[in-house]
DNA sequence: AATACAGTTGAACGTTCGTTCAATCGTTTG
DNA sequence: CAAACGATTGAACGAACGTTCAACTGTATT
């Protein structure tokens, strides 16, 4: 009798009550996981200079390219990524795209880890 | 003479006064690491699920595992990775190990980063 | 119409990351 | 002392990620 379900029964209960309370205290799996993936999106050097600099003024990819010193592509991989996040928002100018912030949580989210940062 | 300096030169500066007014604004790069590491760590369903749990009340490993439905490993090698950026703290009790919170910080983050996915 | 240029896109590559697994540590209990 | 158990650790594996590169789109300029 030795296979049983792998999974979970690692250890035996030790504060039910408690693991109970904080499970009906959890938002949904679904909210924890769009959670998740915002922060992952502010978790990229790249991604934080570009939200910082939109967070200062509308700029075209070719001035961030040149603001970060890295190539358009790796700009306009990332503003996609910004973009479908709704965190960025295209502006079009003849053959010129500016961006900016689509709304004033970027900067907060900001100030809030900085808090953290420096401690 | 088909050779420059590889970097950034791929267009032929824009608005050169807002590439220099954003540079001028923009916190020194060790910040904006330090920043972009506070939200990676943000960015794992795991580990939200776990500060979220500790936000609500001390628990241990154990505890943790049981109510993530994973492994206790999985569970520690995380609880390391938000010990080593302080967000949670260790209180041993014989064999238990009980994590809290550092502080509130994360609490914010959760309320702010809520605020964007709930749109 | 042809050239120039900002921007986008997809594939490929190397790196980073989280989980799993097995072994081990430290404390408690019989 | 030995068994039980919560917790930790390191190696290995596969998945996810970001940049690079080359090709291409769309618009403006000549």
């Amino acid at each position: 009798m030795t296979n049983e379900p792998k999974c979970a029964p690692e250890c035996t209960i030790i504060h039910q009550d408690i693991i109970d309370s904080v499970a009906s205290d959890m938002p949904p799996e679904e909210v924890l996981f769009d959670l998740a993936e915002i922060f992952k999106i502010f978790g990229d050097l790249t991604r934080v200079k570009i939200l910082w600099a939109l967070s200062s003024a509308e700029m075209c990819g070719c001035d961030i390219a040149a603001l970060l010193n890295t190539s358009t592509s790796a700009v306009s991989h990332q503003l996609r990524i910004l973009r479908s996040a709704k965190l960025a928002k295209p502006r079009k100018e003849g053959k010129v795209v500016y961006y900016s912030l689509c709304d004033d949580h970027v900067r907060q989210l900001f100030q809030n880890g900085l808090a953290h940062v420096m401690e």
